[in-house]
DNA sequence: CTGAAAGCGCTAACAC
DNA sequence: GTGTTAGCGCTTTCAG
């Protein structure tokens, strides 16, 4: 591996100091640096084609410019945006990214924030799997790596998430709005607080009218779950809508029905959550609400880098179903 | 920020040498080190709860345990997939992987990897925007970065694609078998080599038996150019069938002939590639070519790590629309 | 305003 | 078999 130029190389082509050719890497200097003496450090570096290798800075400030974003699934659209959000607050920063898939496994989970710690990352974005590790947690918080949790809720940890109850709420008065009465609903696993929340907003609504929900099921936020306990749903009972905790599982609502020869919206509506992009392929298009999954990921990375980690809500919207052509509610 | 237990804690603790400690962490004792020492520093080193430092290690070997991608949009699923592979493997390997999206920009996609340079990275698995910044490339391969591209090809570098241009020969072939004649093709930009190899599989087909396209159109690899140059040729002429370059493309296409009044698959046949996950729940259900994008990235990933990059073509299949219920193809 | 020097934590010759 | 030692390239006091 052929050697890259380093500091000392370019102070003697400068003609200073390395320690000179350093504050004006980090524009550290006190007091102010003369004019000349920095034009010509700029020139050797140009020259030489000089960049500071990251290594060693880090080990010397006990800090690596990185940030690190821990998920479950890279290939979740959902979590991929939040992802693509942190990095592109991180790459203005001059952070480097690194991404961390737990592929739902939380002891994959475990293995990476020791890893982080290693790593001597500036922050963590955690979307946990389930309820993690409560020592490698407190280690990474022990040595002063910050952290924030995205898009769920794990005890003792800033937040931020979206408003997935009040969203839930609006949503199902959206439902009721448009006539439907009968609403069955498919939550996401009870150990997610992010399902829970749904859940709860959607039985707000139904309380201020003094309703009752048709029947509230527990499945997973996959596909397949959806499609099975909506197909179990639509043998015992007949709601006129089912509300899914999320798009993915909405689709399988969709299909079930379909395969059951009912008609969407007119037989049965169905609404999703989350606003994925692939959604607004689907038809009849589903009426769902949108999580700012990109914004999570950038105000994250944002508090990491500042310093200013703290809970935050982030507002949701209901997004209809287009009204123009075929849509999932009447 | 707590200072962690650092190698000569632990040797003091085992009462060795860092060395020592150095060579039970790396397996390095060329002669076999005495069972007993080994022991008391693993026993040491469980105790601190000790974790080497990884910028420490990175400066001295001058070179970091980490693997990156780069590419173009990970929150197109294709490309999560790919990083997904690229992820296993470098974790398997003890290593971290660096996310750097480009976000379509060349400009960008040019400062990573300077970045990735600084890094001291193991290996990059690149998957270009367009034609790539040769002076960066060469400053990478100079200093001996390991690089693969892939699932698009860059002169002079190695690459690890799929066998597009096969692909899309048996795919046409299948539309041919099922009956369609009169095939217009939708392709990708000119100056992707992914979206040449697929149009050059269609017209391999079409010329062995003497046929010729009803059309060819190039467009944009996103669901809008496919919509807006599917009403235009459905506008101009009637082809029993449009094959597009991707799966987004093909599903625009759908929805054009669907605001048509065309019934997908009996008026028009549709084709897309990819067989992108969601895709699955698109109704009629997409004929396409399944491309391996993970394989593509664990491959990737274990060359680099290997040091054994070549380039590699791997093989498609086919994917009929199900046949049990409605899909794009007859 | 700039330079000298120490050291971050680890590894790899080279000793013994 | 194991220890000693000299850095890797950078930052940051402390001097001047």
């Amino acid at each position: 591996m052929v050697r890259q130029p380093t500091i000392r190389q370019v102070a003697a082509l400068a003609g200073v100091s390395p320690s000179t050719v350093s504050r004006v890497l980090n524009g550290t200097d006190g007091q102010h640096m003369r004019p000349a003496t920095r034009d010509r450090v700029l020139e050797a570096i140009r020259k030489l084609n000089y960049t500071p290798q990251r290594a060693a800075r880090s080990l010397r400030r006990q800090l690596a410019q990185v940030l690190a974003v821990l998920l479950p699934d890279i290939s979740n659209p959902f979590f991929a945006l939040l992802a693509r959000g942190v990095e592109a607050v991180a790459f203005d920063a001059g952070c480097s990214t690194l991404i961390c898939d737990s592929s739902n496994s939380v002891h994959k989970e475990t293995r990476y924030l020791s890893l982080l710690l290693a790593e001597r990352v500036q922050g963590v974005v955690f979307v946990p799997v389930a309820q993690p590790d409560r020592d490698a947690i407190d280690r990474l918080a022990h040595c002063g790596v910050r952290m924030v949790v995205a898009d769920r809720e794990v005890r003792g940890l800033p937040t931020i998430s979206a408003d997935n109850r009040t969203g839930s709420r609006m949503l199902t008065e959206h439902l009721l709005e448009l006539g439907y009465r009968k609403i069955a609903y498919i939550a996401g696993p009870a150990d997610v607080s992010t399902a829970n929340d749904r859940l709860a907003g959607f039985l707000d609504a139904l309380k201020v009218r003094d309703m009752t929900p048709v029947c509230v099921c527990h499945g997973q936020f996959t596909y397949e779950s959806a499609y099975a306990t909506a197909k179990a749903i639509l043998a015992r009972g007949s709601p006129d809508a089912i509300m899914a905790a999320n798009d993915l599982m909405a689709v399988g609502v969709m299909r079930a029905a379909a395969e059951l020869g009912l008609i969407v919206p007119d037989d049965l509506g169905v609404a999703g959550f989350d606003h994925v992009p692939w959604a607004a392929f689907v038809r009849p298009q589903l009426t769902t609400v949108e999580v700012p999954a990109r914004r999570m990921g950038t105000e994250a990375a944002r508090m990491l880098l500042e310093g200013t980690v703290e809970s935050l809500l982030l507002p949701v919207r209901v997004i209809p179903g287009e009204t123009c052509s075929r849509r999932s509610m009447r």
